[in-house]
DNA sequence: AGCACGCCGACT
DNA sequence: GTCGGCGTGCTC
C-alpha cells in the first residue's frame, strides 16, 4: 500500500504529491485525511495522506513513520475543499490544509541526540554533554561541541549516539482524575477509618466521579482518598475532559419568539430550502433591529429537526457574549463556540466536539467555516458585509467563498445576512445570482433612530475648538439628566496617532516600515504598529532640534479625558483595544454597561456591532470621516456601512433614539444618507461609482506585491512580473504598476504592487502560479517574496 | 524550510 | 595544506 502525501514543507518546489509505503502496523490508520510523520531527506516532518494508492512512480520508497490520527482530521470533502483552497487563492497545499484545522493540530518535531553506547565508552565531551540525560536536543549538542563537531560526527557515524526526531503535539488534551469505588464491602474498611467508610458509601452511591467533585461533595480531603485506594477500595484513572469556557455560566434555556409576518415570510423559502435539501444563496437584508437573530435560530432549530448540522458565522468582533448566551440559551450543549478569545486548548476542544460529532450547531468567526460536519443543513454568514470574514494571511480566503462551496458540496442553503450588504452581495442578489429577502421594519414597530449631521468646520468657525459639537454635548447632557445612556464612537486607537515638530512639521516614524509611530502613553513611548519596534517619546525633534514636538490627533484615551472635563458628574466606561486586552475584559465592560454603571460608553470599532441595550438612546460620531480618506474603493462602502451599523445601536427598545455624527465632510453621500437610512440609494449610488471606476462588482481584481531587502532588486522583479502578467493576460484585462505600495516598507523590506483588474480570466489562477513558482526559482536574491491575494480586500 | 554537497579565501 | 564561508539543489 503507498499513501500520498502533502509534507510540512511549505516552497513552491516541495508543493506537490510524494509518496511512501505504508507499513503493517499502520494499515488501518493511514487514511486519506490522516495527518502522518514521514521520513524527508534526513529528517523528519509532518505531512498529510491524501489518497491511498497501490502503485507509484517513485523510484524508492521510504516508509511512514507514524500515523497521527486514529481518525482522520480531514474528511474526504475537506481535502477537496484544500485543494479548492489552494487554487483559487493561490497557495501551497499544507498552508490550505492546516488553515482549515486548529493550531493545536500542528506539530512540531525537534531534532535530539540519543546515547546509544555505554557512558564511559564515550568520549570526555560526550560524557559531560550525556552526565544527566540519555538524550539531548541537538542545539544543545552542537553548541556544547561546538569546537568538537567532528567528534559528534564520528559518535555518529559509530553508532555510539543516534540522531532521534521527537514529535510533540501541541493539542495537549486536559485530563481530570475520576475516582470509583471498587467491589467491596464497606465493613471491611477498619471500622476507626470512620472518613474512610463515608467516602466508600459516597462512591457506591454516585458511581464513578470527577475526584475534585467526589472530594467537595463527601466533605473529605485527599489524605483519606488516598488511603482508601492504597487499601483497595477505590481506584482512580485519568479521563479526558474538555475546557469549558462557559463552564461557570448558569444560561436558562429560551423558546423561540413568535415571529411577525415580515419574519414569517422571510423564513418560508429557507425553511423550504431546508426542508427540500437543495443549495440556494440567499442575502436577507434587514434593517438593524428588525430581528435577524431570531430567524437564524429558528432556521437552525428547523435544520436539527432534519437531524442535520448548522453553521452560523459571526465578525469576530461580535462574538460577543451577548451573541453566545443565545445561541446557547436556544440550543444548550449542542453548540460548539470558536474564536480568537479562546486558549489553543481551548479551540481543540470545541473543535473535537464538532469533529466527535458531539454537537450540532458551530458558532464562530471566519475560521469556523472548516468546520468538520459531515451533513451540513445550513450555513448562515452574520453581517456578511465584515471585512473579517477575509483572512488577510495566507490562505487569503473569504469564508463567503468557503461558506457557497461547501453549501454547493452539502446541498445546503447558504444564508447571508446585514443591515448593510457588501455592494458586490447586493449586485448579486439584483441580478438574481442570490435570492433577495427583506426585512425594511424594526420589530415591534419601532422606528429606526433619527440621524443629525453636524458639520464640524462650521463649529470650528463659531470657534469650537474641542472636538465635540455644541449638539453633541447638549444631547449628552440630556441623556445625563434622563438617566439614559449614551454610546460615543470613535475610529481611532491608542492616545493619539502621530508625533510632530510643530516647529518643522518632522514627523516621528519608524526606521525599519515606511509608517509613523503611534503614541502610546503607558510607558510614554512611540510604538511601530507594523514591526512593534518601541521607542521612548522623544523630548526634543530629531530634525531641528526644537522642542516643540507633539502627539497630534485625538484617540479614546484623549477624548475620555476631555468629557472628564466638559461633563465631570459622567460615568464613561472606555473600550478599545487597550482595555479589552485581558480575557474576559470586553465582556466584564459590556456586562457593567448593561448593569448601568456608566452612562457613557466610549469606543472604537469593536462597539458598533451588535450592543443591544434597552437604555441606549443616544448615539455620537465624534469623527465619521476619518475612513473616507483611506485611498480604497471601498472606503465610501465602509463608513456607510459602519455608520449605519453605529446609528442602529441607538433606540432599540421602548426609548426612543437620536443620532448625531460629526464630519468635516458632511455632504458626502455615505454620511448623507445615513440620515435617510437609505441603503438601495446608497447602494445606485456606489455601483455608479463602480462601473465608472471599473471596481468590482462590475470588475474582479487580484493584487500582487512584491517585496525585498534592495529597493532596486525589488523593482526590477516587479517590472518583470507586471510585463509577464501583461503579456500573458487578455487584452481587456488591465494590469496597473508596478507602483510603490500604500505602505512602501515593513520590516526593512521595500513593497511594491501591481493590480489586475479583469472580468474574464479563465486562465488566472494558472498564470498567478507560473508567477509564483518562476521568479521565486529565478530570484537570485532569496530573500524576494511576492504575495498574491486574489479579491484583495486592502490595498496595503 | 532544513540539510548536504561543493567550490573559493584566511588560518594552523 | 585545511577549515569553513554560504551558493545550489534535493527531499518519495
Amino acid at each position: 500500500m503507498i499513501a500520498r502525501v502533502i509534507v510540512d514543507v511549505p516552497t513552491a518546489q516541495t508543493d506537490r504529491l510524494f509518496d511512501y509505503e505504508v507499513p503493517h502496523e499502520w494499515r488501518a490508520f493511514a487514511r486519506p485525511g490522516a495527518r502522518v510523520i514521514v521520513p524527508f531527506g534526513p529528517r523528519r516532518i509532518q505531512g498529510f495522506v491524501v489518497a491511498l494508492e497501490q502503485t507509484s512512480e517513485a523510484t524508492k520508497l521510504k516508509p511512514i513513520s507514524e500515523v497521527l490520527d486514529p481518525l482522520p482530521v480531514l474528511s474526504e470533502e475537506l481535502l477537496e475543499l484544500g485543494d479548492w483552497l489552494a487554487k483559487t487563492t493561490v497557495c501551497y497545499k499544507v498552508k490550505a490544509f492546516f488553515a482549515m484545522l486548529p493550531a493545536a493540530l500542528k506539530t512540531k518535531v525537534s531534532k535530539q541526540v540519543e546515547r546509544k553506547a555505554a557512558l564511559d565508552l564515550l568520549p570526555l565531551p560526550l560524557q559531560t554533554l550525556f552526565a544527566d540525560h540519555d538524550v539531548v536536543p541537538w542545539e544543545e549538542a552542537r553548541s556544547l561541541m561546538k569546537q568538537d563537531l567532528s567528534l559528534l560526527k564520528t559518535a555518529l557515524d559509530e553508532g555510539a549516539v543516534s540522531l532521534v526526531y521527537k514529535v510533540t503535539e501541541k493539542g495537549a488534551k486536559k485530563t481530570a482524575k475520576l475516582v470509583q469505588a471498587l467491589p467491596k464491602q464497606v465493613e471491611d474498611i477498619p471500622e476507626r477509618a470512620k472518613k474512610q467508610r463515608e467516602l466508600f458509601c459516597y462512591l457506591q452511591e454516585n458511581g464513578p466521579l470527577l475526584t475534585k467533585d467526589a472530594l467537595q461533595q463527601s466533605k473529605t480531603t485527599r489524605a483519606t482518598l488516598k488511603a482508601l485506594i492504597e487499601k483497595g477500595f477505590a481506584e482512580e484513572t485519568d479521563v479526558e475532559v474538555y475546557r469549558d469556557p462557559l463552564q461557570h455560566e448558569q444560561i436558562p434555556p429560551s423558546a423561540p419568539l413568535e415571529l411577525t409576518p415580515a419574519q414569517a415570510a422571510v423564513i418560508a423559502p429557507i425553511e423550504a430550502a431546508i426542508e427540500n435539501g437543495h443549495h440556494e444563496a440567499m442575502l436577507l437584508h434587514g434593517v438593524t433591529g428588525s430581528g435577524k437573530t431570531e430567524i437564524y435560530l429558528q432556521a437552525i432549530a428547523k435544520v436539527l429537526e432534519k437531524g442535520k448540522e448548522a453553521m452560523m458565522l459571526v465578525p469576530e468582533i461580535s462574538l460577543t457574549p451577548q451573541m453566545v448566551t443565545r445561541f446557547k440559551a436556544r440550543f444548550g450543549d449542542l453548540v460548539a463556540i470558536m474564536h480568537s478569545g479562546l486558549s489553543n486548548g481551548e479551540k481543540y476542544d470545541e473543535w473535537r466536539k464538532i469533529h466527535r460529532k458531539e454537537v450540532k450547531v458551530v458558532v464562530g468567526a471566519r475560521s469556523a467555516v472548516f468546520a468538520p460536519f459531515t451533513n451540513i443543513g445550513i450555513i448562515i454568514i452574520d453581517e456578511e458585509h465584515e471585512t473579517s470574514y477575509k483572512q488577510e494571511e495566507t490562505p487569503r480566503y473569504h469564508a463567503k467563498d468557503v461558506a457557497l462551496y461547501r453549501g454547493r458540496k452539502h446541498e445546503a442553503p447558504v444564508l447571508l445576512g446585514s443591515a448593510t450588504p457588501s455592494v458586490e452581495s447586493f449586485a448579486r442578489a439584483k441580478k438574481g445570482v442570490y435570492r433577495l429577502l427583506s426585512l425594511r421594519e424594526r420589530i415591534k414597530g419601532r422606528p429606526l433612530p433619527e440621524v443629525d449631521v453636524v458639520d464640524m468646520r462650521e463649529e470650528l468657525r463659531r470657534g469650537n475648538r474641542s472636538m465635540f459639537s455644541g449638539q453633541l454635548l447638549q444631547a449628552l447632557q440630556a441623556r445625563l439628566e434622563r438617566n439614559e445612556q449614551s454610546v460615543l464612537f470613535l475610529n481611532r486607537r491608542g492616545y493619539s496617532t502621530f508625533v510632530m515638530c510643530r516647529d518643522c512639521g518632522y514627523v516621528a516614524s519608524c526606521s525599519h516600515c515606511d509608517i509613523s509611530y503611534t503614541y502610546h502613553r503607558a510607558g510614554n513611548s512611540l510604538k511601530c504598529h507594523y514591526c512593534g519596534d518601541e521607542q521612548p517619546m522623544p523630548k526634543t525633534c530629531a530634525e531641528c532640534g526644537s522642542d516643540h514636538i507633539r502627539f497630534f490627533g485625538s484617540g479614546t484615551q484623549k477624548v475620555e479625558e476631555e468629557l472628564a472635563r466638559l461633563l465631570p458628574e459622567a460615568k464613561v466606561i472606555r473600550m478599545d483595544v487597550d482595555t479589552t486586552r485581558k480575557k474576559g475584559a470586553h465582556k466584564q465592560l459590556l456586562e457593567a454597561f448593561g448593569k448601568g454603571d456608566a452612562d457613557i460608553l466610549l469606543g472604537t470599532q469593536m462597539i458598533a456591532k451588535g450592543l443591544d441595550f434597552p437604555r441606549i438612546t443616544l448615539v455620537g460620531v465624534l469623527t465619521a470621516d476619518t475612513m473616507l480618506h483611506i485611498p480604497d474603493f471601498r472606503s465610501a462602502e465602509r463608513t456607510f456601512q459602519l455608520l449605519e451599523q453605529v446609528a442602529g445601536r441607538a433606540g432599540r427598545d421602548q426609548l426612543k433614539g437620536e443620532v448625531i455624527i460629526q464630519s468635516y465632510t458632511p455632504d458626502h453621500y455615505s454620511i448623507q444618507l445615513v440620515k435617510s437610512h437609505d441603503y438601495e440609494q446608497f447602494f445606485a449610488k456606489e455601483m455608479q461609482l463602480r462601473k465608472q471606476g471599473s471596481y468590482p462588482p462590475y470588475y474582479y481584481m487580484a493584487l500582487l506585491t512584491i517585496s525585498d531587502t534592495e529597493l532596486a532588486s525589488t523593482i526590477s522583479a516587479a517590472q518583470k512580473v507586471a510585463r509577464y502578467l501583461k503579456e500573458s493576460l487578455n487584452e481587456e484585462t488591465v494590469v496597473l504598476g508596478p507602483v510603490v505600495s500604500p505602505i512602501a516598507r515593513i520590516k526593512d523590506r521595500y513593497r511594491y504592487q501591481c493590480v489586475i483588474k479583469y472580468r474574464h480570466e479563465p486562465k488566472l489562477q494558472e498564470i498567478l502560479d507560473t508567477v509564483m513558482r518562476h521568479y521565486l526559482r529565478d530570484a537570485t536574491n532569496k530573500k524576494l517574496q511576492i504575495s498574491i491575494d486574489v479579491n484583495p480586500h486592502f490595498f496595503m
